[in-house]
RNA sequence: GCGGGCGUAGUUCAAUGGUAGAACACCAGCCUUCCAAGCUGGAUACGUGAGUUCGAUUCUCAUCGCCCGCUCCA
């Protein structure tokens, strides 16, 4: 693979990768002909791995409570759709590129970046430096302007210009550049010229470049005449338009949920960090309505449910945390939101965002499509729209952490051994099964007729391509949970041997108990 | 998309303007048989495309991909 970075804890993402490419995890997307930028497939394993986690989540979400129902909504959905839930404007970041310099920048976030650009560092120093600073503050006292303790008024970066202008005028001895800089924004504020590229103070164009993060295709096969639509950059929506569905085919009373499972699309500006970041990726989401009253309360359960999901996933307590979200990086349809974020090998990362959303999407959603979404109470026949609680996680993020989380390295007789601590539950292969010699036709013949029965209960291999100590290597560092072992004595007592993957304790068990043995061991 | 770094076997790494090596892994045979044993043999790589050159894996350019940063978020 590639070089590595300075990130001390990189190599551990690398050996990841590497072992999920050796052993058939996961590959990289289209990889004959060069990879597709952040795709990735997952291979016989990780497919496994993968069903587990998401059949893990279906049944603690819905089979395992009384309030939940599932859905499984299309991916493509109306265009009215997401000019309802915000995202066709919201979703969308207008950029605008340097004609001189090529780069791009956020329209939005111009200011910003003319203000903590170092040319602006730089020449606020040399102002501030050659004038008397309290020169500046008598003028900012003047105007009633507040300074930040750099001396610049953050909140207000035109109205500093405007006194980089004023203060300028007083003493010409700047470079150029700055000279070049100033006189720009001057005549911006007077509205004569375009705002300046925040790196080489070049013209920008006025308008941007909506650089929608939405996925677009068109419906019908000739382009031309076929509408345009939008994979979905969210499952969410899914499930707000079926509300009105949902509650009339299963008679739901408040509060209740429904979970969905699906991919979701976006463009991305960048992708990385492996299975992290993709365009192409697959959500775990429930929303769940309730009553207004209720939101914040419900919100803190489902916090908790599902910090305990990733526990009962077996995921170590010290790798994973909770971090309310700041009102400034709040999406544009929550009230709330908080991260569980797990510890991964780049650092504390988002598994799963918890939001309360408010009746944001039902309302919009009514007001869209003309429909009454409301929620009527049954005892009262009061109509209301329901406040929605929302935790969505990722599938592909969860894999990769409850992959980062099993990893395991130990030294055993001098020589290093890879396990993947998998949880029961997520283990993609839950048995093995090894005969102890290949030549033997009694003992293949049994360790296959053993397999074949096993295979009818769980996921299970046999191999016979090595000697049995790297027959168990091998199955530790893929996380398979049991290695059944026919030797000689086998075909005599009718028993096997059973090696546990962490305790590596081995046990001798008859034949026909097998199957019950390792199911009960298995479920416990 | 921008800036920086990097692309050689399945993996981790070498070397080289003229025949590309190793280790581990893999396959076959012999031998061994409960924690990556041994011997013998074998298959497998210069991301892609153009250019410079008698000749390019090596130099140049483009492109694709990966990593780091900006950014974004499940």
């Amino acid at each position: 693979m590639s070089k590595v970075a300075d990130s001390p804890k990189s190599d551990l993402m690398e050996k990841i990768v590497s072992l999920c490419k050796r052993r058939g995890f996961i590959f990289p997307s289209s990889e004959i002909y060069g990879g597709l930028g952040s795709a990735w497939d997952y291979g016989p394993l990780g497919a496994e791995l993968k069903r587990n986690v998401k059949s893990a989540w279906w049944s603690t979400v819905v089979h395992s409570r009384d309030d939940m129902v599932g859905l499984d909504a299309s991916i493509l959905m109306h265009p009215k759709t997401w000019e309802a839930s915000g995202h066709v404007n919201s979703f969308s970041d207008p950029f605008v590129k340097c004609p001189s310099c090529q780069r791009h920048f956020r329209l939005d976030k111009i200011w910003e970046e003319i203000w903590t650009s170092p040319w602006f560092i730089s020449l606020h120093k040399t102002i501030v430096g050659n004038k008397d600073s309290s020169y500046l503050l008598r003028w900012a006292q003047k105007e009633g302007k507040e300074l930040a303790p750099n001396l610049a008024l953050v909140k207000e970066p035109e109205v500093t210009f405007s006194w980089m202008v004023d203060s300028f005028a007083s003493f010409g001895e700047l470079n150029l550049d700055f000279k070049n800089f100033i006189g720009r924004i001057a005549a911006r504020q007077s509205g004569v010229a375009q705002m300046p590229c925040p790196q080489c103070g070049e013209a920008l164009p006025d308008e941007g470049v909506a650089a929608n993060l939405m996925l677009k295709t068109s419906l019908g096969p000739v382009e031309e005449t076929a509408e345009k639509v939008y994979l979905r950059p969210e499952t969410a929506q899914g499930i707000f338009v079926n509300f009105k569905n949902v509650l009339d085919s299963t008679h739901r009373k408040l509060p209740f949920g429904i979970a969905q499972i699906g991919k979701a699309f976006r463009n991305e500006v960048t992708t990385k960090n492996f299975i992290f970041r993709m365009r192409e990726f697959e959500q775990m989401e429930i929303e769940y309505f309730t009553t207004k009253q209720d939101a914040e309360d419900c919100h803190r359960r489902w916090i908790e449910d599902r910090l305990n999901w990733y526990l009962n996933m077996g995921v170590h307590k010290e790798n994973l945390r909770v971090r309310p979200h700041a009102k400034d990086e709040l999406a544009h349809y929550a009230a709330a939101c908080t991260d569980i974020e797990y510890n991964f090998p780049f650092g504390w990362s988002e598994l799963e965002g918890i939001a309360n959303r408010t009746d944001y999407d039902l309302k919009q959603h009514a007001k869209f499509s003309g429909k009454d979404l409301q929620y009527q109470d049954p005892a009262t026949n009061e109509k209301f729209y329901p406040y929605v609680i929302e935790p969505s996680g990722g599938v592909d993020r969860a894999t990769l952490a409850f992959l980062v989380d099993a990893y395991h390295e130990e030294i055993v007789k001098d020589q290093t051994r890879v396990v993947l601590r998998f949880s029961k539950q997520l283990a993609p292969i839950k048995a093995a099964v090894l005969p102890l010699l290949k030549k033997n036709d009694g003992i293949v013949t049994l360790a296959k007729r053993i397999k074949n029965d096993l295979q009818k209960e769980f996921v299970c291999v046999y191999d016979d391509t090595a000697a049995i100590g790297k027959l168990y290597r091998r199955q530790d560092e893929v996380g398979t949970f049991y290695c059944v072992t026919v030797d000689v004595q086998s075909l005599e007592d009718g028993q096997v041997t059973v090696r546990e993957r962490d305790t590596m304790a081995q046990e001798r068990i008859a034949v026909e108990k097998l199957k019950a043995y390792l199911k009960e061991r298995l479920e416990s």
